[in-house]
RNA sequence: AAGCUGCUCC
């Protein structure tokens, strides 16, 4: 319980000396420990340290394992651009007989589109097909961010069509990718235009997405626009910063 | 209880 209060606090200084003085103490750190530590080291960007841990639980108490602690791992080496590593212990995390969920093919599918490898993406989703794995919106998610930085705006509205007919609600993310497709093609207009649509039904509106149009309006002088967008704020309750 | 999705500005 309390190393999981002082991982919540992003402690993780005293949270590793905590575990030393534990197992000093022949007080092993049980499974939930391991996970509150490798997934706090993993969001504090101390990878390294993540892995040795999972090292350390994968020689000594492989019964704590679970796909938390692989998921984290895996993630955070996607992010600081050790895709092989990150493969590396999903390989393991699957040898282990640790069925991997839908969050971790997301955080696979994700660290593929940064990289760029489409027919990685692809062989990610269709294990998640045959494993019979339901995407969720973040799926969803990862794949319209990634058509729209690369303005497909087709595939971003199929993309769209599809999280509506499988019954996901968008959220922020899914607008904030939408309207960054339009921004990047030139086509503010219409962005604001879906903007202003996806609050009128429902969505949660979004301080980021308006700042990106508000800049956008700004650099090209469009300031009755930009202004308009600042008015919509205040009236939806999004505070500008 | 814990893991996935934001090249807005700074």
């Amino acid at each position: 319980t309390l190393l999981a209060k002082i991982c919540e606090l992003g402690n993780f200084n005293l949270a590793l000396l905590i575990m030393d003085e534990m197992i000093q103490n022949n007080v092993l750190p049980d499974s939930y420990a391991y996970t509150c530590l490798i997934s706090m080291l993993c969001r504090m960007e101390k990878v390294v340290t993540a892995v040795i841990l999972l090292e350390r639980v994968l020689e000594r108490d492989t019964s704590s394992l679970n796909q938390f602690m692989y998921t984290s791992v895996i993630n955070a080496l996607f992010k600081t651009g050790q895709p092989k590593a990150a493969i590396y212990y999903f390989e393991d995390m699957v040898k282990r007989g640790l069925n991997p969920d839908t969050v971790t093919l997301n955080a696979i599918i994700d660290g593929f589109s940064r990289l760029g490898q489409v027919s990685k993406m692809d062989d990610i989703l269709s294990l998640m097909n045959d494993k019979s794995l339901l995407p969720n919106l973040a799926t969803y998610n990862i794949l319209l961010h990634f058509q729209s930085k690369q303005q497909n705006m087709s595939e971003c509205f199929a993309l769209y069509d599809m999280i509506a007919r499988k019954g996901f609600v968008p959220d922020k993310l899914t607008c904030h990718s939408i309207v960054l497709g339009f921004c990047k093609s030139s086509m503010t207009d219409v962005g604001a235009k879906f903007l202003k649509m996806m609050i009128g039904e429902g969505t949660e509106a979004d301080q980021l997405t308006f700042n990106m149009l508000i800049t956008k309006y700004s650099e090209r002088g469009e300031l009755v626009k930009a202004f308009d967008l600042l008015n919509i704020m205040n009236s939806v309750g999004v505070s500008p910063n």
